[in-house]
DNA sequence: TCAATAAATGACCGGTAGTCATTTTATGAC
DNA sequence: GTCATAAAATGACTACCGGTCATTTATTGA
């Protein structure tokens, strides 16, 4: 009766301390120096028992994911909070991400695992992956929920649908997320600094040509 | 005399029947499914030979990397020919680049390969990455001009600097393009069916959303 | 013809993801 | 406590892959 009860919270117990083994191994050295043979050794357990608890390296990799796209939804939960205008909490939440990705880089790199995993074929049967989707999901309607607000007080134009108004901010900040993001953790990437942009004031241009465009006014607008 | 010469042309022209080889099975089984063994064995050469010709498999990778780029680049400089406002070449540019991803996806896979090259270590002695890093300097630079010209004939805003903009217009556009390469690439990818986007209206969304802005304006603008 | 040099080879190494036969541990009936 | 059964854990092993290097083969020019 509470047997199974207690293996079930044993084992969750256990997976948590497998991540947590995977997660610092992942801060310490990064994603491509992740090896299972090291997380089974951080974690204290054999090898084999890390196949007990995940499928393969990739389900891992993603349980991290998990936590990383877990914690990104908080940091916008707590935006969506506030009494701002729509159009200033769509800001607010584009700056919630970039700090996210200047503070957190190697969850952010394990979210960006998760963008590359190609096929249905490498992980269809991870439950992480799912987790993660339906995570990614939930940030999305964030978004949207964001914009709708502005779509209601009056700050943001209702030219398009809310949520593909939110699918182009979405992308859109990721491109800029990413440009930040090599331009942190990429010795070789100069781009910014060849056309002497600083990286704050690429986050305020950016927000100013996504919230007035860049094409000159006709005069018949 | 001329044996040194012909030795030496010997040898690129072997360095691109590797290529050719690698490029061959890049587009047939994906960049994740290149072997170093398989390379060597289709290219009908030992895999110490390979070795000879490239530093490692970055350095290989790389090497096509330096074909996508150029390929890429010759069609931004085909839309610069046109005498297009300033503004409309920019919307060809994105929309150039939109092609490509769709019909030449494994040589946009290898240059996000490049884009995830993360020390310096990793390939600093490639020669191949300074050619890719030239193609990117190039590609960029022809946005820059798009801009610089949309800003002389007055269908660009004068806010920003060109290159600032066309950082922008690079990292936004980047952010769409890689939207639509994950809907064409990766079948657990679902977000625009389930907001009802078609692709081919996302990128006109976005110019047009790039080019007007999505703040409602206010009546002191 | 013959050194000397350049080019090519493939057996080999180290590391890693993933497997599985075997061992160890936990459980519950008696 | 004893024991049979089932669950959990183990680590040696395989397959594969990137990269190396001592050896072999081909080329050159005297």
């Amino acid at each position: 009766m509470g047997v199974v009860e207690r293996r079930e919270r044993e084992k969750e117990r256990k997976r948590n301390t497998m991540l947590d083994a995977a997660e610092s191994i992942l801060m310490d050295r990064g994603l491509e120096h992740l090896s299972m043979d090291d997380v089974a050794e951080k974690a204290e357990v054999s090898k084999g028992s890390l196949y007990l608890y995940f499928q393969n390296k990739n389900d891992l990799v993603l349980g991290i994911c998990y936590r990383a796209t877990h914690l990104l939804n908080e940091s916008f939960r707590k935006v969506l909070d506030s009494n701002l205008s729509g159009l200033s909490l769509v800001r607010e939440l584009g700056e919630t991400y970039l700090h996210y990705v200047k503070n957190h880089p190697q969850y952010y790199s394990s979210m960006k695992f998760l963008d590359n995993l190609h096929s249905t074929r490498e992980g269809t049967d991870s439950e992480y992956l799912q987790l993660c989707t339906q995570n990614r999901q939930e940030g999305f309607r964030l978004m949207v929920e964001a914009i709708q607000r502005g779509m209601d007080d009056g700050s943001i134009k209702q030219e398009l649908p809310a949520e593909q108004l939110a699918l182009l901010f979405w992308s859109t900040s990721h491109g800029v997320v990413t440009i930040s993001y090599m331009h942190q953790n990429y010795e070789h990437f100069k781009l910014l600094d060849r056309i002497g942009m600083k990286e704050e004031d690429m986050f305020d241009a950016y927000m100013h040509i996504l919230s007035h465009g860049f094409a000159q006014q006709t005069h018949e607008s």
